[in-house]
DNA sequence: CCTCGTGCAAGAGCGGCGCTCTCGTTTGTG
DNA sequence: CACAAACGAGAGCGCCGCTCTTGCACGAGG
């Protein structure tokens, strides 16, 4: 099965490859809206209905491309944070940060495939929900982990307590789910989702040009609130105020 | 020029609201990329092209629903706020949040136009950048007074003091612009950025459902994010952990 | 009062869109 | 070999934004 045989089979196989290519291709460079099936048909060589033998709908081409995009970024943050020693929290948490905001600074198509405005009368199926929840699971891992490192359940996240006070209603909130690290703490898991939609609002308001004239640097601006909202989280630096890890390249 | 005196200018003042109008009910209720100009044309009873002589394109509408749409939202903020007493900042915070967020839960097409994908070869033009302005405008004029009540640069906004140093250098990458109260501290100005910008995801995430089958009660949620984001912005309670005013209806 | 230029609504039409259906052709299988 | 399934191409449907032309009613100047 994993090997095709029968040369229908492969065509097939490489075709739907191809147009997911162009697909994909056209997504980065102009998003979601202006993805027309006509003009990937064309990019590929083939005609409109042709295209509708691979994928039944408009729609369904762009389930997988959001299924392939979610992947993709999930696995941009993991690698990054993979490849920082693991009791470096900050470290970690920064450089799961960077590769979110990066892999969407250079994909703004995507970005808002992704996190934009649904397409009005579509509803994403269930295939996507797992992929979708990859990044959050990165990021909550390292915040469990840091909760795992400090003591007790709210390891001063610059906070003097009051703060864990103020969120643990929400706990009740949130239900398990068991999406997000079961064994994490429950706290852990509602500082992390406020943390990643700080950071999804930050990413959001610099690529839909919300901080036009508003921030100098955006990148600066990001690590600032990354680190902010790390620390929100839980996740503090090792020294008080050693020094940030450079920004790459 | 305020009276239009001939029965022409009358007219087109009235069909220009009628065009108005119609786009709005469809925008809100199926947001903004289903706007069709010619399905309004078709509420309005005209046909397509006689819209043309209102509005130039489908672009030019647009940007007159997004002036109208900011307005409104930050009317809604501002009037929201007015009604608490000058003296109790939490609760102007949380009254500011929280119709904020009202308005944007009744009206999704709407919040989807101001703050979702923008239209691929779209720029905002220059008049929509000042009612862009006018929530954020109105939530830093929150935080500036909690500075001004409290004593120093850092009211202790729930943090030890690192947080203030976290933040600091972002300072000089906001630039000062004006738009947002020329005489707030920066530092106020920056972290009402942050603040302003946690709200947004949060509401962004709840509209669009990516916080699907993750957050159990949205407006419970919501506050929760609203009081933590406030206080690291330097809204703190009065009491410490005084009553919550209840939500409304 | 009448005329002439202007603003206006309507219609036809352009190319592009998502999608459906039909029609030969190719391909794999019994 | 024959038959069915899969396939590519084409035509066509109704929708879209937008342009151009046509006929008409309004309103200001003579």
């Amino acid at each position: 099965m994993t090997a095709p045989r029968t040369a229908r089979a492969l065509a097939r196989e490489t075709l739907t490859r191809d147009i997911l290519d162009a697909a994909r291709a056209r997504l980065v460079a102009d998003g979601p809206a202006a993805l027309s099936l006509r003009a990937v048909a064309r990019d590929v060589g083939m005609v409109s209905s042709a295209v509708y033998r691979y994928f039944p709908s408009r729609d369904a081409l762009l389930t997988a491309l959001l299924v392939e995009c979610y992947d993709e970024l999930g696995a941009a943050v993991e690698t990054a944070e993979a490849a920082v020693a693991r009791d470096d929290l900050t470290g970690r948490w920064l450089a799961a940060c960077r590769a979110l905001r990066s892999w969407c600074v250079q994909r703004p198509g995507d970005f808002a495939l992704l996190y934009g405005t649904p397409v009005p009368g579509y509803a994403a199926p269930q295939d996507t929900v797992e992929p979708a929840t990859r990044v959050v699971r990165a990021l909550v891992r390292i915040v469990a982990d840091s909760w795992a490192d400090g003591a007790g359940p709210a390891p001063a996240p610059s906070s003097g307590g009051d703060a864990a006070a103020l969120v643990a209603p929400a706990v009740a909130f949130v239900s398990a789910r068991g999406l997000v690290a079961p064994d994490a703490p429950a706290e852990a898991v509602v500082r992390t989702l406020m943390a990643w939609t700080t950071l999804f609002g930050t990413v959001s308001f610099e690529l839909f040009g919300h901080l036009h004239r508003t921030v100098a640097d955006y990148a600066d601006w990001f690590d600032a609130v990354a680190l902010r909202a790390g620390a929100d989280a839980g996740v503090v630096p090792r020294g008080m105020d050693a020094a940030l890890p450079p920004r790459g390249r």
